[in-house]
DNA sequence: TTTT
DNA sequence: TTTT
């Protein structure tokens, strides 16, 4: 029986290629980011589109699902749940928060078909250093903390 | 009609006192911590309670809501959007981020009864500095951009 | 503030092209069913698609964006509430329920395209005669029991 | 991967202490109506709670959470997904439809207290007799139809 | 920092 | 049939 909610729906497009990734106890995540498009009125009162991005990380069958499937412009709907993980950056000694969607269900729609693009398996190297703008070098991963399998929360 | 969905469920308890301020347009925000709880897994494949928190903002009515009736232990349900700011630290020069959720409807639940506590107004000063903790000096918040109520996205 | 919480997310495709009414009070009605697709486990254990129909209401701008853009198997999202009404057929004496979803937002995703199709604008005269073997000639609809806009629950 | 999307989620109170029952195969089902409250503007454009009834049912563990806490009067909130069931009833010869609230899981929330009211173990057997007031005698429970727990959905 |  |  659940003792709380905490439950996202996004939908919305995917902004790169995901990056593909093995937890040392071989389970696949898959991480990208994804563009939610808001109409809201502006300062001026005329309507505008605004960008969230949200940071989405997928396990197991959903990850293998995403490396297979979803790739830069897919138009997905995710439904998961909300985490912030927080580290001591090593460099400037300052805590740091990553919010995350850790996802349940994956449901792919239209959006730029599949097949197409710069990647091949839906998933390409280059990724890795753009995602990596975000989130700076002193930042702990999920291979860099040593997740196994039993720690996956669901 | 709607291009995007970004769209959050969260039950559970509000961790202090919220904390209330005015936009320079004269709109109540209220922004508090809510604690949701999710029984997981841990290494070792006990069921164990893992808390996650969240940043709340509300605006509006239901800030005028939460001044009255929401407390440091209430249990509450809300619903809203996901949203994070960036800023750049003037101090170590990094790029920041914070993810809130921006309430669009609240529903008051048990939980610990309303009328008790330390505050009377639902609302005790001291909350400032915790929440600054969080949040460090170089932040901006709310009021140092200048919101205005048309800034308000719904 | 909200007392209660009943809120519903279909994602599926629109059966037939949307009937379009108006009220007394010169509001657009729009209603079609809409499938959702389910893989579930059969008897056998084997994994099969079912599909859940739904009767699906929208009101006033989300009606017209429905009239103009949905057709039979346009891929949709829609957010709003259940409703059942009840009346007594007069035919059998008995007492009869339809439930409904009372559509809040709706998403257009990708599906089959629209500007195809039998229908120019999106409805069809012929949709009344299937949806009325859903809905027996006993059962009120919202322009015979006289809705005006200011009976429209949002 | 899912194909389509059909997710309630309810927050209300129970009308009747809950009906349990068992399948074929020896799973336990729970069953109850649930009240949702919504404010709405009224024809004379007051604002006026109106009650929705919600036919809710639960399996498995779930089920036995509400025959251990559930009451008439809980306050809880569900998450499930919307099942329309149909048959022919034999004495009008027409065909009827139910629609449920197949439950996924369930948060008990404050609301009155358990352990008062009539009922010992959260469970009468008086329930039967008004439950069937709504769901008349010919209508196919799912005893009659021989589920077994294979057929579950999830 | 909440709650059971 | 619930609840505030």
């Amino acid at each position: 029986m659940a003792k709380g909610v905490n439950k996202v729906f996004l939908l919305g497009n995917v902004g790169k290629d995901p990056e593909i990734r093995s937890t040392t106890g071989g389970m696949t995540v898959a991480s990208f980011s994804l563009a939610t498009a808001d109409r809201q009125k502006d300062a001026q009162g005329n309507w505008a589109d605004k960008t969230e991005w949200h940071n989405i990380v997928c396990f197991q069958r959903t990850a293998e699902v995403v490396r297979d499937y979803v790739k830069k412009g897919s138009q997905i709907l995710v439904e998961g749940k909300i985490q912030t993980r927080s580290w001591d950056d090593k460099t400037s000694g300052e805590k740091k928060y990553k919010t995350e969607i850790l996802v349940n269900e994956l449901t792919l729609l239209g959006g730029k078909p599949a097949g197409e693009g710069a990647s091949s398996g839906g998933y390409s190297k280059s990724n890795t250093a753009s995602y990596d703008q975000r989130a700076p070098s002193s930042q702990p991963d999920y291979a860099d903390v040593g997740i196994t399998d039993d720690d996956i929360p669901f």
